[in-house]
DNA sequence: TTTTAATATCGTAATATTGCAATATATAAT
DNA sequence: ATTATATATTGCAATATTACGATATTAAAA
């Protein structure tokens, strides 16, 4: 097949997974990194600093764009894009709601 | 091309990226769901529990071993899994690492 | 207005993922 | 030993992802 069976599953459980989905490329990763690490807005310099071609940036950004945990703004001839501080903080949220229903006082399994 | 360039990025990149891409399909947040829910181990239920063909079950539980996040025991003629303690502490933590690299106090962009 | 520069989109090839039926494997029960 | 049960593996079809060259789009600069 290869298309997912969205439907058997808890909208909860799709949008934390298509998050996660949208981090699970290291690319998308570095992209991120280079936007902390910045701590302002990146015009453009992504192309070089990481090593793929111009369309697979842009390819890259548009998955990260579509769960809106950055946002681009067209500023003149170029684009500006930075973290979407709203929707950074909703996944982490969620992947921390995730990471803690694991209590660390779990005895070991069977 | 289809093949991602790990190359280009670090170890920390991909590996986080590997964490993420195991959690971004729906089915694996389900069966999660379900061990932690159960804060025990468990032993076949899962197939009943989602929807999906057995044989799909299987190869979803495969891709969260492969990352360490849950194990398997084998018990009599079943196997019985549950989160892996110490992986899932070292995910949470890598991933949270990630998250609170934004600072909440930011201030917005361009 | 033409050129230049930055980014997006399209088309496409290579590869990966998803899902399942069929089959293999392994252990318990008879 | 044979059968039943639980899980894993294999093989395969459908679909998705990754990457990039070529091309479009858009806005500043000349």
């Amino acid at each position: 097949m290869g298309i997912t069976k969205s439907n058997l599953f808890t909208e909860d459980q799709n949008q934390l997974a298509k998050v996660a989905k949208v981090l699970g490329h290291p690319a998308r990763i570095a992209i991120l990194d280079v936007l902390l690490t910045a701590e302002t807005c990146i015009c453009g310099d992504l192309v070089e600093e990481l090593g793929l071609a111009q369309a697979t940036i842009s390819q890259h950004l548009r998955e990260l764009k579509s769960v809106g945990i950055i946002q681009g703004n067209i500023e003149g001839k170029s684009v500006c894009y930075c973290i979407n501080p709203q929707q950074w903080q909703h996944m982490s949220h969620q992947f921390t709601k995730l990471f803690q229903r694991f209590p660390s006082s779990h005895s070991d399994c069977c």
